[in-house]
DNA sequence: CGAACGTTTGAGATGACTCAAGCGTTGTGG
DNA sequence: CCACAACGCTTGAGTCATCTCAAACGTTCG
């Protein structure tokens, strides 16, 4: 089934079996796209949209010097670019990380689920507005954290996802991506993301080798990058059992 | 007409009449917010959203040593907080950072609304779709400009959706914020945002005093920022030069 | 007039960057 | 099956952007 992972444990908003079966039978076809290929260009007119089934996806700006700064990244379950449903044109590049498995879902039938089921189009705005939260946890991160807090913070944020869609056991995960790769994320250079894993071996919280993510310090890590799953609203995630670290402000 | 500003110039998107006074007769009071107020909370339960008529609200995260992260700045016309519709709860602060005229719109209006005009629905999705394509507007400039350039791309931003609610002649505008707001939405500090705002002074991009921003070289300005406002989907904004069409990455 | 607040400037510290080189792994073609 | 190229990781040394701390200055307002 496609959509298994789609919306799975979101905080009040979860899908009904219909609603799931109908989606489902909205799906056109299903892709496989290589590694590190672009599928979605920047300013392009767009009449569907794509549901990530297996591998990782990013989105991304280019600097004019070439540079890129993503703004996303997408794991299994993720309904990539159903902003560009009702936004037609999107600002951004979406391109895979990884080799992908991806279910294209034409917006005309997304036209008809709307009406037959409104219900299900507030979901579908739900999680768009999901990925907005993601955004703002990502200014966060770039704004208030230094580069170890900035690569802690991302590397909580997406075990809590992957954990959400069964691709983390909570403390380890597949991540075949490079260490350029979170320099993209976190504005850093590889040659400093680099540094920053050294850090995180050295202070017994992450170790990153081999596309693998063993996070040794759940609660160290996810201090060092201020994290706190909330922005993430998935259910039963338990509460932020808050880094008690007091500070005087 | 409280709505005048809402919507305005949004590409492919602008209200019909109807709904327009729909979205009047919704409103349920209109309220006067001192600055430097916060009025919604992270987390707490809403069942009312937000319409800015006049001044300049913020959202924000505050880090764990007090300080603030701004997400974002709404300007008149924006409809500040209406992803907590679908969400009820939010990530993050909302809060004035000037004076502030707001009128609040009932989440049970929204829900009345859908069903007579579910077009306006989509519209209602598409604004807070733009909230977050500035959002990712935010993240490239946190990741990939330095000091000088972020501070230029806010000006251009704000100068941009200034004008599109004739809030700005295109080159002047009032912004009664200080230099530690810049600050805190570019992720600078104060001292070092007032070093960049000679920097501008001196090279004759923008002079910004007495709460009054004055852009002497727009297209100058633009270019130190990598300014491209097509994230904002502004009617008649002359469009950006188009992507390359290589694929691979 | 004085207090509070915002702006401006200086000097020194530091975190992240750049450039450069070496190392390890993987995949491939001779 | 080896050699080598390509790629990613690691480390070092020097530079630079931004931060921190500190002080002075300007403006507003009670």
């Amino acid at each position: 089934m496609f959509t298994t992972k789609f919306f799975r444990d979101k905080e009040g908003a979860k899908l009904e079996l219909h609603e799931r079966l109908r989606l489902e039978a909205a799906v056109s076809q299903v892709n496989q796209i290589d590694g590190r290929t672009c599928f979605v260009r920047s300013g392009v007119y767009l009449e569907q949209s794509t549901l990530l089934l297996e591998g990782f996806i990013c989105r991304y700006v280019d600097d004019k010097k070439g540079l890129r700064q993503l703004v996303a990244v997408h794991v299994p379950g993720d309904f990539v670019d159903l902003h560009a449903y009702p936004l037609k044109r999107l600002d951004h590049n979406v391109g895979t990380m990884t080799p992908a498995r991806v279910a294209i879902v034409p917006h005309s039938e997304l036209d008809d689920m709307a009406h037959e089921m409104p219900k299900f189009m507030r979901k579908l705005w739900f999680s768009t507005l999901i990925d907005a939260a993601i955004h703002r946890a990502w200014l966060f991160r770039l704004g208030r954290l230094d580069a170890v807090g900035r690569v802690a913070h991302f590397l909580c944020e997406i075990n809590a996802r992957l954990k959400a869609v069964d691709l983390s056991d909570g403390a380890r995960f597949e991540l075949p991506i490079i260490q350029s790769d979170i320099a993209e994320i976190c504005g850093l250079t590889n040659v400093h993301v680099n540094r920053v894993m050294r850090t995180l071996r050295e202070e017994n919280l992450c170790v990153f080798r081999s596309s693998v993510v063993e996070i040794l310090n759940l609660q160290g890590l996810a201090s060092r990058g201020q994290f706190d799953p909330a922005y993430l609203y998935i259910s039963h995630v338990p509460q932020p059992s808050q880094p008690t670290m007091s500070v005087k402000i």
